[in-house]
DNA sequence: CGATGATTTGAGTATTATCAATGGTAGTGG
DNA sequence: CCACTACCATTGATAATACTCAAATCATCG
């Protein structure tokens, strides 16, 4: 299957049918490509699309009048982008390549043939929306009720075992195509204090670096620092529809 | 029309056809008060439904190993609560009544129906999870990059906002069923900071308080210091498709 | 090789948390 | 009506966490 279309991604959560696919498939129109560290779409500009990822990762982030940024979210392969600017006209935050990133390009007004044609797709869209609002509040509760170590530890968990469910993690490790900096406006911290937090966690064993490359040698050790629940939250997709063409 | 009712609220954004009317109030299933404090649903427990506020305020949270607790959002009349289980067979987080707080029942395999023969509203729900998950991204903002005193003013100017837009502020002030501790959990502070903060802000002139009443006197100010945004955010709902029936 | 940008480390500071004590207010039961 | 309790707000004093500033090291790329 197309490596991180939406079809495989909604598959991974419940099982689509052939016309489904294909009514996927058309959404994701023109494809696009930028570079790492370029805009795809800055905060409050004209947004009458959204994105799937393909390739490489994407951020979204917001600024503040002071000049801090806050990354919101990091978007891996399979994922949806810009999507929680549908009912907006113009985008309320921004998004940003981490790596050289391909997308496709979706048109919110295709949705309406998607909702009208494919209730069962539609209703698996609005389910995978909750799923990223849900992380979005867990991060929420580790930058709000958590120390830095934890903070640190929580967002490399989540990276890892995003990672590692998209079968994007070899065994040498991961190269997170992130700097500290962007670690610390990922989690609320300035850079120095995320260098000291990251050293820490190698001095513990919990992961090791080499420059960009991650690896995690303790992840149930570096969940509990970061204060992760384990399974409890494996997608409930069951009560949807069952399959249809 | 239904005092915070899901159609008084989606009317907001969007003009509603009688047949849609009618399918959303159906939708509202069971009613269910409960009292201040009480928790309505809790964190791990199953769920298969999820709520519409009549009246007064819950608020959603999530806890931590250490005990600490993190607010993600308060819910009033008009609001979705709960919504964003929807993925999941338990609750990622709990929902507790800020007031005595009478809600709606909605069981989620109800909308199947409303996606099959309503695709205008179930685009529009959809829609409305991304104005929360929004919302949410600017809460994460505040806290993870902003200072004490403003996330506090943040908090205050949100809420006042979302109440003077559904019309639930007297001249003389709201009333704000919150302690602060419960402030301080919203935004990532302790109680005794809170206090400090709030008390500033009096002197400042930015707000007063009676007790639990509160008059916001400088909106534009307390926006200012908060670092929230003007006006860019007004929904569009308008690419949806033309009113049904 | 020089230039640029990221990481690393140290020293001092600031913001916010923690601890502790006091006063206020509402509710309860006698 | 009053004691009594419980919870919340307030304030001061102290401690800890994370930030700021500064400089040195490293890595990468033309």
């Amino acid at each position: 299957m197309d490596q991180g279309s939406l079809a495989e991604r909604l598959g991974r959560y419940l099982p689509l049918g052939e016309a489904e696919r294909r009514a996927l498939a058309a959404l994701e129109e023109g494809e696009r490509t930028v570079a790492r560290g370029a805009v795809l779409r800055a905060e409050q500009a004209v947004a009458r699309e959204f994105y799937v990822v393909r390739k490489g990762w994407l951020y979204s982030s917001v600024m503040l009048p002071e000049g801090n940024r806050q990354i919101l979210g990091f978007h891996l392969p399979g994922d949806l982008a810009g999507d929680a600017a549908l009912p907006w006209s113009h985008a309320p935050f921004s998004l940003t390549a981490a790596t050289e990133v391909t997308v496709r390009v979706v048109d919110r007004t295709s949705l309406r043939g998607l909702f009208e044609r494919h209730p069962r797709l539609a209703l698996s869209l609005h389910a995978l929306a909750q799923v990223e609002r849900t992380a979005l509040a867990e991060r929420l509760a580790s930058v709000g009720r958590s120390s830095a170590m934890s903070r640190v530890a929580a967002l490399l968990v989540d990276l890892w075992r995003r990672l590692a469910r998209a079968k994007l993690i070899p065994p040498e490790g991961v190269i997170l195509p992130l700097t500290q900096e962007e670690i610390g406006d990922a989690v609320g911290l300035t850079a120095v204090h995320v260098n000291r937090m990251m050293r820490r966690l190698v001095e513990t064993g919990l992961i090791a670096r080499d420059g960009m490359r991650l690896r995690v040698l303790n992840e149930a050790g570096l969940a509990r620092i970061g204060n992760v629940g384990g399974r409890e939250g494996t997608p409930d997709f069951g009560w949807l529809p069952a399959t249809a063409g």
